[in-house]
DNA sequence: ACATTTAGTGTCTGTTTTACACTTAGTGGC
DNA sequence: GCCACTAAGTGTAAAACAGACACTAAATGT
């Protein structure tokens, strides 16, 4: 794609521009990350971030959107710019400034994610089981992680890793997934239910042999607000 | 200091990298915030915020902190990185993506700015009296504003405008000023005591015709923390 | 000594947060 | 069909926190 005979020259040295994503979800209640395989040098082989190069004229956004659904066939999912990362030696090849991004979906909107051109594989990783990862990858997952657990306190980013219906269980295992940490039940329906992001539907979940469950769904599933 | 002879070639186009620093301090009782004015073109003579192209071999926090020293003199301040801009037309000249920071300096340790090759001229100016802004630094100015006063909530990070000693009432005012809203005295006091970021010094301040004031300094002065 | 100005101090009230246990409505097995 | 099992759903009381509020203290200048 970016072969050619072509030379681009400047009168001073210029850096070439990435981005890398943090993709998280949930799964069997535990928190969950894409990785790829590298399939090219440096560091082939290896599990790394989805990411890559910007294209001249693109958006920074739109990037790290077009490069996650190239390496992993995720698209329309909660993205944020997270933090941009520069340290000289990070890639071996020519200096890279990484702008980091991380990105939210929902377990039940997860495509079983392909290999492409780039990556020799793609898979979800248990956060605490993550593998050794490329370059600076690992602080880039530290700092999204951060992030993502700060935001649950003053947010409602906790939305976009639900389904489109879910119980108030499945929320609240959610916040307790992230926050690793027991909440009362009691406390927690009162305090979510009083902020006006969710809403009834009416209907019931069924998920297993016991008592089902009222259905939620966001009243505003594309906004993350700031609460309080 | 960029002008030769040489060239730097590449297989793909490149972006520029930059840094933009949004400074700010209280000066009588006002948000200001440290403008210079460009001395070459693009939108020569206009403001715009201090900051320059990335060395290639250069962190890119320490990029931000050697621009503003050159640019302004200002050295050893809070500088925290606050976002990057790179709208695919934000410079006429070539595509540029500029990591923003933001820097917090306390009154008493200004140096007078003075102008230099890049900056025609260095000045403060209250944050509500902004000249127009070159490139789309008014974007970058909203943001540091909004990230500022949002910290202000959750962190000390308003111990980074006050000078070595101070008192609670220039501390609250300082809140005030940000806030833009007037707070209760006992309330405000009883609330800082308690985070035990400050401590008594013993000394007192003589500001005028009136009752002194206890001097407090910072416990932990460079440290930003995380409260509540 | 008195007028002026800012520093410094406590209490009460309403709101928010936390702790805590039982009943309800399903399923599956017998 | 009843019983055992499991998760859903519900209210109240106590404690902690936040907000409102007004006077005295210590300096200066006249």
């Amino acid at each position: 794609m970016r072969a050619s005979e072509q030379t681009f020259s400047y009168r001073y040295p210029h850096p070439a521009v990435t981005t890398d994503i943090v993709v998280f979800t949930i799964r069997e209640q535990r928190l969950n990350l894409l990785l790829i395989q590298r399939a090219n040098p440096p560091h082939q082989g290896q599990w790394a971030l989805p990411g890559g190069f910007l294209d001249i004229d693109e958006d920074i956004d739109a990037c790290a959107a077009r490069e996650l659904g190239e390496e992993t066939g995720l698209a329309d999912l909660y993205l944020e710019q997270l933090y941009t990362f520069g340290t000289p030696k990070r890639d071996p090849r020519e200096r890279v400034i990484s702008v980091a991004y991380y990105a939210l979906v929902s377990a039940d909107r997860i495509p079983e994610p392909v290999a492409s051109s780039d990556a020799a594989a793609v898979a979800w990783f248990p956060f605490d089981e993550l593998p050794e990862t490329a370059f600076d990858h690992a602080e880039i997952i530290a700092k999204a992680h951060e992030r993502l657990v700060a935001k649950l306190d003053y947010s409602s980013i906790a939305l976009q890793l639900m389904p489109e219906l879910f119980t108030l269980s499945e929320l609240q295992a959610v916040y307790e997934t992230l926050l690793n940490d027991e909440l009362d039940k009691r406390n927690f329906r009162k305090r979510i239910l009083s902020l006006d992001l969710i809403e009834e539907t009416g209907e019931q979940m069924r998920n297993g042999k016991h008592r089902p469950a009222r259905a939620y769904r966001a009243r505003r599933p594309n906004r993350v607000e700031i609460i309080k």
